[in-house]
RNA sequence: GUGGGCGUAGCUCAGCUGGUAGAGCACUCGGUUGUGGUCCGAGAUGUCGCGGGUUCGAGCCCCGUCGUUCACC
């Protein structure tokens, strides 16, 4: 009736992993699956046309932005986001709870992926000019665009994105970092339980206000940064999570993540969460870290990483990434990876695209995002077929095996 | 012809009262994980127009010379 739904079909036998199908009203997303990201209802440079040539089953949004410029009212009127952008196919959106992070403390850079530069008692910058602030209320913005000052609450967040009218929603959540105290991750995360409720309250409200419009799915995000305790409370507290007679129809997980627990932050949140529902991996996309979600039971994907590096002419082949602007690749004719079966692999040489980069023609953006979408797309593709045939295990192996392989060497 | 300015990294230029050269861009190579087409990091590059001179020491001072540019005849 609701129009979504989950099923899983196959288990990896020798990990978490899984296939299934999403439905939605506006198509079904066959998982593990990688969303490409259209922040402000685009892919950067690319057709949706091209988007879905080249594999793509649905495109995640940003409701900060979108509430920003152009405003939820015109995405409502045009008929929702999916029709609006002329992809007409399933959609997410994340809440805006992301931006609390990035625009509070300074954008990138506190989400070190590196444990590196992870240092336990920095605590999250409370006095630089950042352009949100949090209370227990909600979160108040200050425009990247235009500086006036907006305020986001669970209840506005799920309006904005009800009115925008993606499939599936992300509940409003505050995001910390590897830098914030011990204490508090503690007062976030409670913050953030605190908000789920009051989203799946506003969540019902809407739906039913709205009954005419297609269903659209609201999924939890678990937070709790690199402790277990934290991760595993939350992860049970969210899939158990009740109000106003509805649950969450599957979960995100967020926060910052080291690169080298990934695997076994995900896999306790992983444990504490119903198993039946879906499960999505945000902002996470590096080839590398894909299997290492998809080992741990996450079955969808979104991240901004292949087509902001493809902007800057970083591409990824089968043997590694590398940079098409590199001397080298002046009078390559061959393409950027032989064995890609994307537009860009099967039309033009690495000579060209050296030549649009350095000339700086938007045709370099639009070509390389379309091969490195295509790549990743086509990875998290090839996941799923071996999880349906049985050999996980063994793909990943070939995989890494290459991809880190090439990554050693310079070009 | 006379007088003045200028000649320093590929380009545009900084170099205080002389202490053996810097910036931006370009170039080379990295990076970017719920997107501000951005930003960050590292690196390479010079007979300081040329020839003399003064000085312990000259891109800076003096003489000559070449080039360039402006003004005036």
């Amino acid at each position: 009736m609701s129009g979504f739904s989950f099923e899983i079909s196959k288990s990896d036998s020798g990990s978490d992993a899984r296939a299934g199908v999403l439905t939605t009203p506006h198509g079904t997303v066959n998982t593990p699956a990688f969303i490409p990201v259209g922040t402000k209802a685009t892919v950067k440079s690319v057709l949706p046309e091209s988007m879905r040539e080249l594999g793509a089953q649905a495109i995640l949004s940003n409701a900060y932005h979108l509430y920003l410029q152009p405003g939820p009212e015109i995405l409502d009127s045009a008929g929702g986001l999916s029709k609006f952008m002329n992809w007409n196919g399933p959609t997410f959106t994340d809440s805006g709870g992301f931006q609390v992070l990035s625009l509070g403390v300074g954008f990138k850079k506190v989400l070190a992926m590196d444990e590196t530069t992870f240092r336990d008692d920095d605590v999250i910058a409370e006095n630089k000019e950042r352009l949100a602030h949090v209370d227990d209320d909600g979160v108040t913005f200050k425009s990247h665009l235009d500086g006036s000052m907006h305020r986001f609450t669970p209840e506005f967040s799920m309006q904005v994105q009800h009115q925008i009218g993606a499939d599936i929603m992300f509940a409003f959540d505050e995001c910390t970092t590897l830098h914030n105290t011990r204490s508090y991750q503690e007062i976030a995360l409670e913050r953030t339980r605190l908000w789920a409720i009051r989203c799946l309250d506003e969540h019902q409200r809407l739906t039913q206000a709205r009954s005419s419009k297609p269903y659209q799915a609201l999924f939890g995000v678990i937070q709790g940064a690199q402790y277990e305790d934290l991760r595993r409370q939350a992860a049970s507290t969210m899939g158990a999570m009740e109000s106003s007679g509805i649950s969450f129809d599957g979960f995100g997980i967020g926060g910052a993540l080291n690169k080298s627990e990934l695997g076994t932050i995900i896999g306790w949140v992983n444990q504490e969460l119903p198993r039946e529902k879906p499960k999505h991996l945000l902002g996470i996309g590096a080839p590398e870290d894909l299997f290492v979600g998809v080992e741990a039971g996450m079955d969808t994907f979104d991240c901004v990483l292949a087509s902001r590096i493809a902007r800057t002419s970083a591409v990824y082949t089968m043997e590694g990434r590398y940079n098409l602007t590199n001397t080298a690749y002046r009078t390559d004719f061959s393409p950027i990876d032989e064995e890609c079966d994307c537009y860009t692999c099967t039309s033009y040489t690495r000579a060209y695209l050296n030549h649009l980069f350095r000339g700086k023609e938007i045709l370099a953006a639009t070509l390389a995002t379309i091969h490195n979408e295509r790549f990743i797309v086509r990875l998290v593709d090839q996941m799923r077929t071996a999880i349906i045939n049985g050999d996980f295990a063994e793909l990943k192996e070939e995989f890494l095996g290459r991809y880190k392989h090439r990554s050693t060497h310079a070009n």
